[in-house]
DNA sequence: ACAAAAAATGAACAGTGTTCAATTTTTTTC
DNA sequence: GAAAAAAATTGAACACTGTTCATTTTTTGT
């Protein structure tokens, strides 16, 4: 059979597992018996599930990527909203993918994400930075780099610890409001920084 | 024996392991022979790891707290300012301990936290609310309190990323840095909003 | 000192990721 | 088309994980 089609097979299988079931049902046996494949050849054609899993990591933050390129609109400011509300609903719409990005982690040995998957994530920042040129003319590079790096941060923080309920118990105010709060505030602030 | 004392001792020992090893060294049996108590005397004295560490990072969290304790100070804003540094410096120095209080995940099956644990949490909380209230005397209550959840959660979201690692590669701001820029955009832009 | 209760034990069970000799399938060569 | 060589697939086996529970040891009460 054709590698890329065992792949591709698997990957789905893979993903429908995590939707339905969500990550800690997605261990090589599990996906050996729902895909057909053995063991073995999740192996060959993967190497390792944490390899497996990176993969899936991908998809979803292409996913997000894609969501995020949808959005078009002049208005910097509104344009920013947007992603965040999109991406406030991408996260709760894909919560055990979302859940995955942050739940894994390389093991010691081997802690560098490969270059494809890293890229994915600056792109995606790349596109904020963009609208903060535009909503900050004034606000110096150097600046506007760390100020939206960290709202990214925060945006994914917040997003971390609501998918992962580890919080959600303590705190009701939901998801979205909560992003879009946190943007508004953020920029607010942002505003007013800038001429200084 | 006396169960205080095995407990006491079991969760030391424990405690040195994660210390110097991290959280994924923590097994029943690592543990078992690094304090010579036989598994079994875990599981009679803990019920099963997930307690164990729940109980670990009630102690993280109680860490914190004293640490926010000993922050005094008339001005609310430099309160809230030496809150800031005064976790980042916390997590920096306790970054085993404190990775171990994102990534633990409660199975399903029994997804509720004791009620101390989420005293500890929300008692810090109203440190900060505290300090909000007197820096924004104009905001309503309501208001105020989701400003400082949505707060706590950034703060929580930065350090659990960081932390993480998972992005600490394409990210090199580092920690302080981004926790007082943080704080102070959005207590900036909640100077704004305060009035509206 | 002895019986009863309590506590400590560790082998055994079911699960995990991963490896690799043996098998099966595919491709190449004649 | 048949035989040989190469490649891909397999699943039993290994070392680990959390967890249980019959058995042994210790402590307690009389």
């Amino acid at each position: 059979m054709a590698r890329d089609y065992i792949q591709e097979n698997l990957v789905n299988t893979g993903r429908t597992i995590i939707k339905e079931k969500g990550v800690e049902f997605l261990t090589a046996r599990k996906l050996s018996e729902a895909s057909g494949y053995s063991v073995g050849t999740i192996y060959n054609q993967f190497g390792n599930m944490d390899n497996f899993i990176l993969i899936q990591n991908y998809l979803t933050l292409d996913s997000l990527y894609h969501r995020f390129l949808k959005v078009k609109t002049d208005s910097a400011y509104e344009r920013l909203n947007m992603y965040a509300s999109v991406f406030a609903e991408f996260v709760m719409e894909n919560r055990n993918f979302w859940f995955m990005v942050f739940n894994f982690h390389l093991k010691q040995s081997e802690r560098t994400f490969s270059i494809t998957y890293l890229r994915r994530i600056s792109t995606m920042v790349m596109l904020i930075e963009k609208s903060f040129k535009e909503l900050y003319p004034l606000l110096k590079p150097d600046k506007r780099h760390v100020s939206v790096q960290v709202l990214w941060i925060c945006l994914f923080g917040v997003s971390s610890l609501l998918t992962t309920s580890s919080l959600e118990s303590y705190s009701k105010v939901e998801q979205t409001k909560i992003c879009k709060f946190l943007l508004n505030t953020y920029l607010t602030g942002i505003k007013v920084l800038e001429k200084i």
